[in-house]
DNA sequence: TATATTATAGATATTGTAAGTCTACGATTA
DNA sequence: TAATCGTAGACTTACAATATCTATAATATA
């Protein structure tokens, strides 16, 4: 069990863009070379992005991508719902009367990791990373 | 990003365990029929389960496996270990200064999620399972 | 309006890991 | 010594992650 690549280059990516304190779109091929990776597949992970209405995408020339949300209120939790979803961590398909006790306990503890994630904002890295330097 | 189905099997075969109340070992065979899995494969995964030293196996006639803790001791988070692996769920590849604050702050996120499968046992389902009937 | 720029979507590899099977082997009991 | 039972390794199969490539749609600007 491991989070994909995909879900870090979007974290990577949320991260420049509140960074950038820009409005102005920035393009897939600067956030691609920022990372080293090839800007096809990382405008797919984008657009998984926009879908989740957490940023905007602008085509034709001088387009890219920008938040769409207020750049402190971005959490880690919807990035990575948005490239992994939102299925829960453990399913059992075995057949329990009252459903499974397992399950139900894993999911427990699932909630303690998505609530940290939840309450933990990129814009906290930001600050973070201000006071080591 | 999900917990294998290998896990589901490890945990359901050690609640069997820790239902059963007994010292003498149960076959390979009557643990995978109780969760319509095929023995061979069964046995591959309890035998991770050995080498965690969760369960002890005994070979030949009459043999099987038995818990080799107290009952009362096992919690989730040692058998998902046993099979997931140890290693982080979430590895950051970029070079950083200083280390990935992103992966910092999603280690920790996992780190409360362990907390609750470290202190959460087996045998409080099974008494869950009790005061539910 | 034409052209360059930029995101989107779909098809198509490629790779890696999970999931499962099969078989030979070693250990133990009766 | 024969039946029982776990172990280990080779092997297959299935599927999802990780890309790449190309055609297309949208937009700015010269």
């Amino acid at each position: 069990m491991k989070f994909s690549k995909a879900t870090n280059y979007a974290l990577h990516t949320m991260l420049f863009l509140v960074k950038a304190e820009t409005d102005k779109p920035i393009g897939v091929q600067q956030l691609a070379e920022s990372q080293d990776v090839s800007p096809t597949y990382l405008s797919k992970i984008l657009t998984k992005l926009v879908k989740a209405r957490l940023i905007d995408s602008i085509s034709g020339a001088q387009g890219g991508y920008k938040l769409s949300r207020n750049r402190d209120e971005i959490n880690f939790l919807d990035i990575i719902h948005a490239i992994e979803g939102t299925a829960s961590l453990f399913e059992c398909d075995f057949h329990h009367n009252n459903g499974c006790l397992i399950q139900a306990e894993i999911k427990n503890a699932e909630e303690k990791m998505n609530e940290h994630l939840r309450k933990t904002k990129l814009i906290d890295l930001v600050k973070k990373e201000l006071r080591l330097s």
